[in-house]
DNA sequence: AATCGAAGATTGTTCAACAATTTTTCCAGA
DNA sequence: TCTGGAAAAATTGTTGAACAATCTTCGATT
């Protein structure tokens, strides 16, 4: 995937194109959360003017992937405490209501049956990126029930923060592994139609997981101001 | 409100600025839905560069106020069939969530009571914009009861573009008097704990709303393509 | 009257410049 | 040596002009 140097591919969008650019190498972590994006440099990077780059930045900070203070710039965002609070105030609203009120069809479930036997087989491999990308790609398809462009799309820009929220971690242990199992019986009580269960199911679901995380972020911060004593 | 020929007002973040002065204006009906927004007359007319007006539309187009078009131009959203679709399968998942999960103060039911209080005394003055403000203003309190600013923003989006979809429409029948008593019904639900029964009940009340809402639209387009008939 | 093609207008993008603000540098004074 | 703070440098915010690409309009031709 060669993005910069390219100079081509004139005029298809270029502010879009550039926005995507920049988010991939954000999603990617080649950009880590944090660090500033300064006009100039990154402009002659990418072969576009400082106006264009600008455009693009304002579409990124609109999908809360870049924070913009300013006359100081702009800046991945980093996603602290709050934020993840607030992610999972959206999650636990939308994925059990999607579950809910969703339209659950035969086909919708043998696509979640599929993505779980994904995430299973990431497992046994132990490939800890597969199963997080099976993960994901499950809650995605929950949200999807919801048959709503809009939800699809907060849920998106959700779990690219949850992305970054990962990607600021040092230590990045196994969040995964043990969900998985959590997963299975979800899209079995979807597919025997106990839709309550399900729904309650997942709130627990995603209440552990905003403890656990919310813990490992807290350690975190305690081993950076260590290290910030440390330099001291 | 003198919004032009200003001048003055420099260096406020011009592009926040008029991205809010042109949202307020669509907002108030001034700009209605489907009129083309050309930029050399609006940023003329704006004081502004045709730079940073074209900024501001990006923003109101990330908030899907304004549509736009690759080489044609942006325009004040229409929002047809398809969007009030989209938009009561959004009301439908997260109302009714917030509803049975979010976070129900005594306070915040104070609040809605004050609220469905506003709309009975517009019902019987007979002010139709009051009684949909009310209303507005209820729906909104009951997504904050999630306590997330994503869904509540979310939310804006939706009614901003729902006042789009009435200013759309020539003839503005009286929805609302109908759904004050439901509403009431609803707070009072909502006080006596019984959530459940409050989650279904709106879920209901979305339900006739949005149908109503399409015949009305439906009505509406049948004279459009009338008129459209008679001008050949 | 219908079709085609050439002006004319509008949008998308870039460049260069300047004002406003922040950050850095550096020096005087304690 | 350390601190305070003013000057200098760097960066962001905004503007205006320019040009390519695309759409629109209008007229010429058949």
């Amino acid at each position: 995937m060669n993005t910069l140097a390219d100079g081509t591919a004139e005029h298809a969008h270029t502010t879009a194109w550039i926005a995507s650019v920049l988010r991939s190498r954000i999603a990617a972590g080649e950009l880590t959360p944090g660090s500033k994006l300064s006009e100039e440099p990154l402009s002659a990077a990418l072969g576009v003017s400082r106006n264009t780059l600008r455009q693009a930045f304002s579409t990124l900070a609109g999908e809360s992937i870049v924070t913009r203070i300013p006359n100081r710039g702009v800046f991945v965002a980093s996603p602290g405490v709050e934020e993840v609070r607030e992610i999972y105030r959206v999650r636990r609203m939308i994925e059990p209501a999607a579950v809910l009120w969703g339209d659950v069809t035969p086909k919708v479930l043998d696509n979640l049956e599929a993505i779980v036997q994904q995430a299973q087989q990431a497992r046994d491999s132990g490939s800890v990126p597969d199963m997080a990308d099976a993960n994901q790609s499950l809650h995605r398809a929950v949200v999807a029930l919801t048959g709503s462009t809009s939800l699809q799309g907060l849920m998106d820009r959700v779990l690219a923060e949850m992305r970054l929220v990962f990607h600021s971690m040092s230590s990045a242990p196994d969040f995964h592994s043990h969900y998985v199992d959590r997963n299975v019986t979800l899209v079995k009580q979807l597919r025997a139609g106990k839709r309550e269960e399900a729904a309650a199911g997942l709130r627990a679901y995603l209440d552990s997981a905003e403890a656990e995380l919310l813990a490992h972020l807290g350690d975190e911060q305690d081993r950076q101001s260590e290290l910030r004593q440390r330099a001291v």
